[in-house]
DNA sequence: TTTTAGAATAACGTATACGATCATATCAGC
DNA sequence: GCTGATATGATCGTATACGTTATTCTAAAA
């Protein structure tokens, strides 16, 4: 017999420091714990997770790879900060990526896809935690996109989300961005239910992009 | 006077250690040097260095967030595999960015930008040497799509490009690969020299697709 | 008062060292 | 002769320690 294999704890799955210390840090950089430019102090990590600089330095250039973190030559590392360009550049590969995605996904798609993908959708509407709201609406895209089968590109999309996740955030908050998103998600179902895999492809693509336009609109409080 | 600034080596500008370690064991898998799945040696890294262990983890770490290597707990790092479905998947985003970085290319593209990439694929078709194949197509590509000026979707394009490096050159040696490269390259030459942006990257699509579809047919060796 | 030189302090980058874990080889038992 | 347990060796993961670099504070001179 087998023991049951379902239930055994995953042993040889225990994750090392690091990996703890980059799960926390990351987190605290994509929700916006750690603002943008913030130094992050080696010793001062150490300290908090009561381990030594090792695993930290290990995390902080995981992160450093993963574009979260920038170090400064013996000056340490501080959370990377982009550009409004830059952000522009990313969101308009986002676009890209998920509108692609879900053109792939639609053909896909079972109607338990679409009752979980409606699932999300209600769940983001009706969110009343603001700062939840990033979370929410990652859960939404991400339902959406899974139909596809598409672990890589899934996982591109992902970290390109929490790359940005911060000023997703700020695009959520102002200007009724929030609202808009929700109307905008339903016009992407919509499309989904009917298979029309092409439109709920542009209106993505157009989704994405009008957040970044509303970004570059109230962002720019460069001084 | 200004002392001759202008030759003074920048100081700060030196390359960490553990940055040494990462270029060269990077290159060294992505020139296939080091073979799937080959283990790493920590110890054995930093002898051949003659460094301590820390700044090859460092090094290790970031290839594993690079998606080069894998960490095996307690059994140290191995070059990362990556099965055949998984590489299609990789080649299906390849062929997704690079279709849209010559699209954005394209009208951006002055005749010095053209003259450079017909250069390039000039030296991608008359290089005997096989082994770097692979480097002269990145060299064309890249001459392609970086009159566009998004430098975040190149920086994406060749990461990816990176990661099938080793899949790239197999392709490219088996069954007149490379003679189908000079051809569809010419192709789009042509495209981009008529501002054909739409036929460029259905072209580029194309050209990418093919090359894992005929990987698909010849690497399948597996056991 | 402002600026600059110098020293002290804090943080970073790396080396050395040690406990823990896994692979391999040897040996006892069936 | 083969299976299973144990011991040994090697490697990994982390902690501690040290030299080096940047920053800051102080003091002196313009």
């Amino acid at each position: 017999m087998t023991l049951g294999l379902q239930d055994v704890p995953d042993l040889g799955a225990a994750p090392s420091t690091s990996q703890v210390v980059l799960r926390h840090l990351r987190a605290a950089i994509v929700s916006g714990d750690l603002a943008e430019g913030a130094p992050i102090g080696q010793d001062d990590v150490a300290r908090r997770f009561n381990v030594s600089k090792i695993p930290v330095r290990e995390a902080l250039k995981q992160l450093e790879a993963e574009g979260f973190v920038t170090f400064l030559r013996n000056r340490g590392a501080v959370v990377a900060s982009l550009s409004e360009p830059e952000i522009a550049q990313v969101f308009e590969v986002r676009a890209m990526l998920e509108a692609q995605a879900i053109k792939l996904a639609v053909p896909l798609m079972t109607p338990e896809h679409l009752a979980r993908a409606e699932a999300a959708a209600a769940v983001f509407a009706a969110e009343p935690d603001v700062s939840q709201w990033a979370a929410r609406n990652w859960e939404f895209h991400s339902a959406l996109y899974a139909p596809a089968g598409r672990d890589f590109l899934m996982g591109l999309i992902r970290q390109i989300n929490d790359r940005v996740a911060r000023f997703l955030r700020v695009q959520l908050t102002v200007s009724g961005g929030h609202f808009h998103a929700v109307t905008e998600h339903h016009e992407i179902l919509s499309a989904c239910r009917q298979c029309k895999a092409e439109l709920a492809a542009t209106l993505t693509h157009d989704h994405i992009m009008g957040a970044c336009r509303s970004l570059s609109i109230h962002l720019p409080r460069k001084d």
